[in-house]
Formats: C-alpha cells, sequence, structure tokens
DNA sequence: ACGCACTTTGACCAAATGGTCAAGACTACG
DNA sequence: CGTAGTCTTGACCATTTGGTCAAAGTGCGT
C-alpha cells in the first residue's frame, strides 16, 4: 500500500477519485448506509483498488473529513478582532451561506457525522474547532464589552449562524418541497434576510 | 399479520414496544444505517417478531415518520392569525425549542430523514407540510402587509425557526462537545438568544 | 528491450443483513 | 377443559457487506 502522501501523479488522481466519488455517496447515505460498493462504483475504479489505496471503509470516512475540516473552518478563521464588529459577523454570516450554496455535500457529510453523534470526529470538534469558536466568541465578547455590538451570548450566536446558514445545505429536500424550485435563486432571498436579521439583532443597543 | 391499527392489549403494547425503540435505532444510525437486529435487541423482541407486527423495515420506519409528524406540525398550526404578530413568532419559535429540547430523538429521525433526501416522505413534505407552511405564510405576510411586523420574507423566517431551534437536537454532538456540558441548562441561554434574535428583527420598522 | 516497482482485478471469504417458515407456546372464551 | 386464534421463535435462506489475496497487467528508468 503507498504511503500516507500520495507520491506518484496516479497516485494523486486515484486518491482525489476516490475521495470525490466518497464525498457523494457518505454525505448522501451517512457512514453506515454507504458502501464500498458505491463509492468503488461511483468512482469507476474495482473494490479492491479503493482498498489498495485506503486500509479501510473508515480510512476514506477520516481521509474525508480531515480534508474538510480547515475548507469549513475558514470563514471563522477570517473573523477578524481589528474589522467593524456588526460587518465582520454578518459577513461571517454570509460567507457561511455561501459555502451552503457552494459546497453542500460537504455540509452534508458533517450534518450525517453530527446527527449520529460525531462518532468520527469527536477529537476535532473537541479539540481545533472548540479552540477556535472559543477564540471567536473571546473577540465577540469583548464586542460588546465595549459596546459596540449588543450584549447576546455569542456562542449561540455562532450556534445560529451555523443552523440557519448550513440548514439551506442539510434541509435542501425540505427546502425544495416547500418552495418548489429548482434552481438556486431562493440562497439571494436568504442572504436579504439573514443579512438584516444579525444585522437588526446586532445593532440594537443592549434593554436595561 | 395484524391489520394496520393494532386490536389487541398485546398489539397496542408491541407496537409501542417496537417503534420506541426503532426511534432509538433510526434516529441515531438513520434508515440505511440502522438494522433490524438493533431494533430487535433494543426492544427486547425477536426479530421474526418484529416481523410478525410490521412487514418490512421500512414499514416500521414510515410507521414512526407518520406517527410523529402529526407533532411535529403542531407549534406551528397553533400559530394565531388573531393573536399578537410578534407574540405568536416568538412563541412558535420558543415552542420549537422546547420540542428540541423534549424530542431531540424525533428531531434527528427528521434530520437523518431530510438530509438524506427525505426519500421516505418527500410526499408529506410536498403535501401537509407544504399546505400548512403556505398557510402560515400568508398570515404572516398579513401581518407584514398590515406594518404589524418587520417586512421579511415569510418562508425564510420559518426556515430560520426550524434550522435554530433543531440544531439544538441535531447537532448536540457538537454543541456538548464545544461548550463542554453534559446537562440541559444551555437550552435557557438558547432560549434567552433566540427571543431576543426574533423579536429584535420583527418588532425593527422596515427601512424605506 | 529489460527488469522492477507500481497498479489493477477476478475470485474468494466470513460476517451481517432483511426476510421466511413451520412448529411450538400462550390466551381467550365457550 | 378444549380448541381456535393469537403470539413467539429457532433454524434457515439469499443477498450484501467489508475486506483479502494471488496473479496479471502497466509504466518507466536504464
Amino acid at each position: 500500500m503507498p504511503g500516507k502522501t500520495p507520491r506518484t501523479r496516479i497516485q494523486k488522481k486515484n486518491h482525489e477519485t476516490i475521495l470525490e466519488a466518497a464525498l457523494n455517496v457518505f454525505s448522501q447515505y451517512g457512514f453506515r448506509g454507504a458502501t464500498l460498493d458505491q463509492i468503488a462504483l461511483e468512482s469507476g475504479l474495482s473494490k479492491p483498488n479503493l482498498l489498495y489505496y485506503f486500509p479501510s471503509k473508515v480510512a476514506i470516512h477520516r481521509a474525508l473529513l480531515d480534508r474538510l475540516m480547515a475548507n469549513w473552518l475558514a470563514p471563522l478563521r477570517k473573523l477578524d478582532e481589528q474589522g467593524d464588529p456588526i460587518e465582520e459577523i454578518v459577513d461571517y454570516a454570509l460567507r457561511k451561506l455561501d459555502m451552503a450554496r457552494e459546497f453542500p455535500r460537504e455540509s452534508r457529510l458533517f450534518a450525517n457525522e453530527i446527527v449520529q453523534g460525531a462518532p468520527n470526529i469527536s477529537d476535532k470538534i473537541e479539540g481545533e474547532l472548540k479552540t477556535l469558536v472559543d477564540e471567536k466568541t473571546q473577540v465577540i465578547k469583548g464586542w460588546s464589552d465595549a459596546g459596540r455590538v449588543a450584549e447576546i451570548e455569542p456562542y449561540h450566536l455562532i450556534f445560529s449562524i451555523w443552523a440557519t446558514t448550513q440548514h439551506y445545505a442539510d434541509f435542501d429536500a425540505q427546502i425544495r418541497g416547500i418552495i418548489q424550485t429548482d434552481g438556486e435563486a431562493h440562497f439571494d432571498d436568504a442572504k436579504v434576510f439573514l443579512d438584516r436579521l444579525y444585522r437588526q439583532m446586532l445593532s440594537t443597543s443592549t434593554p436595561q
């Protein structure tokens, strides 16, 4: 078996092919619901060939989650203590909304994993993710202590941003069933809505 | 096999036992990830006995979804055109939050189903659910046309309420990983946060 | 053209899965 | 009691699943 990091051109290409196919399958059926045969079919490789590049089914899943976690956290990383508080937070929400539109499979992959108790990434959640969130909630708390944004619980602000944005990817089937659409026009409405929602909440002064 | 509606005392009891066990298993692993053996183990009945009461695995799943859909829609049904608009909407959100706290398994059952494309309840979504949502968005539109709440897109308001409340059940593993808690105290913070979030947005007058 | 490492796969395996069936156990009721 | 209907299950089955392996094919530097 080839080492952790792909060396040859063929290895690079096939690693990529497999992860792409696995993303399709895992994001739609969850870990236990996905099968190696499906991933093999989807990728155009034979099943033993998958297992030549990855030692097991869970290894593929973990590799996917590893690779995606970084991109997933990027929008929050960008939240800048030096910027204008309200713009920073609203921009963060809108960046997350963009990600839900552009990377729905990635969003669903995480959703599946978390709904089922995060058996495969609890370490990353309590590590990387928690660290980042702790840091950014401190920034937001700093802003609200200084009276630059309304006084709200920063953790719940972040949770609500995750919820409202990822919802458009994760619950896509429900949304399309209700508003009966094929395209992505509703993302523009969502943008207007979320912009107002968070701008409104953050700009209002705290009640005594 | 017994008819659709349980007749005898034993049938009633076992139907109940099976659905309770199935809720545990399906909500944790999704449809394809759940197995009859797990449900059998969880319910204390033998596998052939499950299939004496339900004709198949999907029949159990459908029965669960059928039974839960009604309860799931109840909070929205209560939204009353005659009431005070802001109180009605905020109360709706808080009722949904209560449901996420009290019925997390039900929430996750739906989440699993929807994330995976709603293969088993797309009819209910485009039927019952869409009808109800269409009706209530009209009510909200009436309120905003009359200047009684801010002018927002009612569909997205409802989506955001679903997202922010169900998030506390569906993404429980993530939330607990970040705020490091065992209890349910964070639901009280969530209540304060969501109350403010929606009250603020709805009460502000529409910008020109 | 040669040799060697890298890549691919058909055939296979043990375990798990959804589901069946016939026979036995239990219950209600005359 | 007795017996007819209800309930329960051990044994079984075909299929699917994650994974193995030896052998065959391919690419590439010399």
